[in-house]
Order: structure tokens, then sequence, then C-alpha cells
DNA sequence: CGGCCGATCAGCT
DNA sequence: GCTGATCGGCCGA
């Protein structure tokens, strides 16, 4: 895939609510390839998603709305499709979500990992020194701390919000080969942990971990 | 009110 | 591969 941009941002429309429509095993792997555009503190850190999990509603056992459990730490998962549901984890992380249900249908797509593309230089200072351009965004908590995401952009409109949106790839950009797998980091919940439920960018590494079974792009 | 634990990460063996 | 860090949310007493 291309990692270096050409005329990123000279066009930044979000994407149309309805991309986001669907539900969460509908909009994951739809996700990977649309670009994560940040604004903060003056500056643009954007980059493309190249993993996604989806959690698929009350009745998935992973989901924090499992059962239909609903408090004000989830809430936001309960809102119409293009909300954002950021929650603090491990009393360190955030996670970034995007909510892709009808309104009181609870699904969402965890953004896993993103291949960096704008605001590198803010991205290190941001990071851990001394980390790899490979680190800055592999993983959930990282491309969050990355990118300076955390839990006052909970429940913002990704469709409309200007400091946090999502946006189409330019034209001509070319779709890379996506792998669909199970999910991360879950406990064994009756038979959810195996479900698979994630999709990443095949070989890419830029991925916060290797489904089992080796992530090898295949011509 | 107390205790447990998590949609993780980093650093070490 | 294993484990400590670190703390808000949630549930049960």
């Amino acid at each position: 895939m291309r990692e270096r941009g050409v005329g990123l941002g000279s066009r930044d429309e979000p994407l149309a609510r309805d991309a986001l429509r669907g539900g969460a095993a509908e909009v994951a792997p739809g996700l990977i390839g649309c670009r994560v555009v940040r604004v903060v503190d003056g500056r643009r850190l954007s980059g493309t998603i190249i993993e996604t999990e989806a959690y698929v509603g009350v009745h998935d056992r992973a989901s924090h709305a499992f059962g239909g459990r609903r408090t004000a730490r989830n809430e936001s998962m309960y809102a119409a499709a293009g909300a954002a549901y950021v929650y603090f984890t491990y009393g360190m992380h955030h996670c970034f979500n995007v909510v892709c249900g009808e309104e009181g249908d609870p699904q969402a797509v965890l953004v896993r990992a993103i291949l960096p593309q704008e605001g590198l230089e803010f991205m290190r200072a941001r990071r851990r020194a001394g980390a790899a351009d490979r680190d800055l965004c592999s993983g959930p908590g990282k491309l969050c701390q990355a990118m300076g995401i955390d839990r006052t952009l909970n429940a913002v409109d990704l469709c409309s919000d200007p400091g946090l949106f999502l946006a189409a790839q330019p034209p001509g950009w070319r779709a890379a080969r996506v792998v669909r797998c199970a999910r991360i980091g879950l406990g064994d919940v009756g038979g959810w942990k195996d479900r698979r439920l994630r999709w990443l960018i095949a070989g890419s590494p830029f991925v916060s971990a290797a489904p089992r079974g080796g992530n090898r792009a295949r011509p």
C-alpha cells in the first residue's frame, strides 16, 4: 500500500454517515483504508486505519454493552451511527471506537491500529521517546496517545467534529488485501473470543499483532 | 464502601 | 512469553 500520502488534506470532507451505518460486522472491514483525522493545538495528525475489531451488540459477551448494560461510561455506544466511543482502561490507556448501530443498538468498531501519515513529529513527541514509527499507532492505546484522543472526545460526532473525524482516501488510492481473524485481549467468554471479528491489512508491520497463523500478504 | 478487574503497553527473561 | 503499572468503573455486601 502507498505509505507516502499524495495530496493528503487537500480535500477533507468527513465520511458520510451512511458509510458508518449497518452494524459493526459490516462497518469494521469497510473502515480499513479510511483515514482518521485529528486537529489539535492547530496541528493536523492523521493516518489510515489498518486494523479494526467489531463489537456487535447486546449479545456479544465481550462487549461493554453485553446484556444491554448501559451506564454513564458506555452511554455513547447507544448513540446513532457516527458517534465516537472513547473510554479509559487499565488505569492508563484510552481506546477509540466508531459507533455504527441505530440509536439504542450498541454496536461499535474498535480502531486498533493506523498507518501514521500526517504529523509524525507530533506523534513521536506524545509517545514514548525512541518509539519506532511502526510503534507509534500499532495498538488501540498507542494510537490514542499518539493522536491525543481522550475522554474529552467521547460522544463527539465523527461526521462533523472539527477536531476528530473520519475521511475517505484520496482518489486513486489502492486497497490492500484485508484478512479476517479472531479478536484480541478478551477473556474466555463463551466462544465470543474466537469469533472472527477482527480485520487487518495483510503483511503490514504497523498492525498491533499478527493473527494466528501469520500475517503474510499473498498475491 | 471494599475489592476486583479490564477491548493495554512496555520491558524483561 | 510473562508480568507490573495504575485507576476508574462496576458490583456485591
